[in-house]
DNA sequence: GGCGATATGTTGAAATATCAACACGGTTGA
DNA sequence: TCAACCGTGTTGATATTTCAACATATCGCC
């Protein structure tokens, strides 16, 4: 069974808008539209975000004459579904894969011994702990 | 600057048919619609396809009487992309974070002082290399 | 008070994505 | 041979997304 209907695959630009409220933490339509590529106009940021309302997929609190918008679920959760996603997709399953990638990627020179290491440690635990 | 034209931001059907493509390296229409969550007909899936094609995110090769389609850009390369991605959205830009949750996300046992000194090993390079 | 700026609430139009139907070509096997 | 099957090529209808316009409420300030 490789399907999972419980993330329900948001179109582009509710995507777009779910993702600037991680990464802000929280953020109000004035800063959801700066943020947007190609932005649109205030009242069609508005309109996503009521969409997204409506799926209860945000939340949002009022900060004296506005609001502020926040994903419904935290984002230390949402963080395992996309590195779920990511390793699954891209790294075919390994999550050793995806942290070299990750280390070689953010110009981290880490020594081939230390890698080694990892790969090690890693594996180990895989033969022990299950 | 945040934003960035350059990924071009696909619809909702169009990034599931690529993640397909990425995870199976290529894959045949029958294969990528068995794939589908709330798989639509045939030619729905090959009318997504075609719209891939025309944004040259896609190639084919002739596989005896049909198609094997394939993403244009190779899985090694669009790695990095995602992986900057989520970093940045979901791990406020700190690889390590990332590192470390791909590290409990996968039920590995390391051992707390072996994330120290991968702590450090990354610290002392970007304090000395950059 | 009243005016401008800045919000949200609501509605409907325009653009795009999604989907299915149908036409057509090649291959296979009775 | 030719008919059933399996694939692609193309077209157009439907559904959803995306967007903007307009109405309304509140706050600060002259």
């Amino acid at each position: 069974m490789t399907k999972k209907a419980d993330v329900p695959a948001l179109s582009r630009r509710e995507r777009q808008v779910m993702d600037i409220l991680h990464r802000r933490n929280g953020a109000t339509v004035a800063e959801i539209m700066a943020d947007l590529p190609d932005p649109p106009t205030y009242s069609a940021v508005r309109s996503v975000l009521r969409i997204l309302g409506e799926k209860e997929l945000i939340k949002h609190k009022e900060d004296g004459p506005r609001y502020v918008y926040y994903p419904s679920e935290a984002t230390e959760q949402a963080r395992d579904d996309v590195l779920a996603h990511v390793v699954r997709t891209y790294f075919a399953g390994s999550p050793e894969q995806a942290v070299t990638a990750l280390l070689r990627m953010s110009d981290v020179e880490m020594p081939d011994a230390e890698v080694e290491r990892l790969r090690n440690t890693i594996r180990r635990a895989r033969q022990n702990g299950r």
